[in-house]
DNA sequence: TAGATTGTTAATCGATTAACAATC
DNA sequence: TAGATTGTTAATCGATTAACAATC
């Protein structure tokens, strides 16, 4: 029960590795070797190896990976068989937008409820997703225990909300609020951030940085 | 000219830091060490001053950095002062959530146009920010030479639509429709990826893994 | 001046890659 | 069987941390 512990550089690419084997399966594409998985992704095939025998032997000696197999050891790996449920806290332009775009169930997450404040949308649903009011926040995840919380709502009360999902039990926050949440009890949930900024900075940053030719200028004589 | 190359975990990191110094200068703080940089942000002091000495000799002995020069060294070398110009393509959902939530401006992007197809909103404003359509999309970038093209189209048109930025001069694109893009050339083009179901998919890892205590169940006794 | 804190060099640690015996 | 490819151990590489002289 006690494994060894994994780096998070490691689960960063596991999303990716599920991705692309996701892609091969429903490709019908049934064996793949790290070799050309590695080629595909820009890892070694090392790597890829190193980093899957973390998890178990998925593989067989002269034949590589079942892709099958493969794709669902990693689904079980992420805790896509778990049936986590989750909320949505804000129902706001991005809120709405992961409401009608994001498949959570693909990654088998279940939205189960969104809270907001406007008039307008409480008591509606949003793509079969019922809209509560906020106020209502502790007693529907006590209820309907959530797993994980979607944070959505205007920076202004991102930490209290956050804190607020935390005390109701909530176990992992998605934040999407552009902030870094103060929480009171940092150690009872594991917060994940989506830094629209910090991602747009370093484009910034490569951009600034290898300052491709102008397409108008002349290119160098070969 | 030739500056040695950055290792990416440096540049992802000096997003952060400017993001917590930019706060500390409208909070009105005007100095602050390694140290306590380090403590707020969960890393050593010593990484942070081996970050920022990459790129020049910010700081001053005996008494730290100065928040504003430091604020601005970063912004600089972030590419925060270079008058980026923007646009965003696929103006549905995620594409209204950005251009109205998202500041731009904030971080030297101006966001000069969006492009789409639904009749609905073809020659409106969202925000301030004209929506063209798509079929128009080479003339434009012809016209306004934006640098970033944001990319929130649906997933099917997706590479598609970025081949045709690349060929019409983009330098670089931020790509949020959880696809790998497959380029024509991808050497002509900076690609950043927001990949929502990678986070929430090592977010899903995360809880799945360390299982926090269920609340209801009897703590161990001290 | 004495105390604080930088920028940088050296030491350590961890992650990636290479190599290869095991084996399908 | 011969060829292919795994899982894993060892070697390398790079990133983080520690230490300290320089100096404000």
């Amino acid at each position: 029960m006690r494994k060894e512990k994994i780096s998070s550089a490691v689960i960063r690419r596991l999303p990716r590795y599920y991705r692309f084997v996701d892609n091969l399966y429903y490709d019908g594409v049934t064996r793949i070797s790290s070799q050309a998985l590695g080629k595909a992704l820009g890892f070694t095939a090392s790597q890829i190896r190193q980093d899957l025998s973390r998890f178990g032997e998925f593989g067989q000696q002269g034949y590589g990976y079942s892709v099958e197999k493969l794709r669902n050891e990693i689904a079980g790996i992420l805790g896509m068989y778990r049936g986590h449920k989750c909320i949505i806290v804000g129902a706001g332009n991005l809120g709405r937008a992961l409401i009608r775009n994001f498949t959570f169930d693909k990654y088998g997450f279940t939205l189960v409820a969104a809270f907001d404040l406007d008039p307008e949308v409480l008591g509606t649903e949003i793509q079969g997703v019922p809209v509560y009011h906020v106020g209502e926040l502790e007693e529907w995840v006590t209820r309907i225990r959530p797993d994980v919380a979607v944070l959505t709502t205007p920076r202004s009360v991102a930490s209290r909300t956050a804190n607020r999902l935390v005390a109701a039990g909530v176990q992992g926050i998605w934040n999407f609020t552009n902030i870094e949440l103060k929480l009171d009890h940092p150690e009872k949930v594991v917060v994940e951030n989506v830094h629209f900024a910090d991602s747009l900075l370093s484009l910034s940053y490569y951009i600034a940085e290898d300052e491709r030719p102008d397409p108008r200028a002349p290119e160098d004589k070969d």
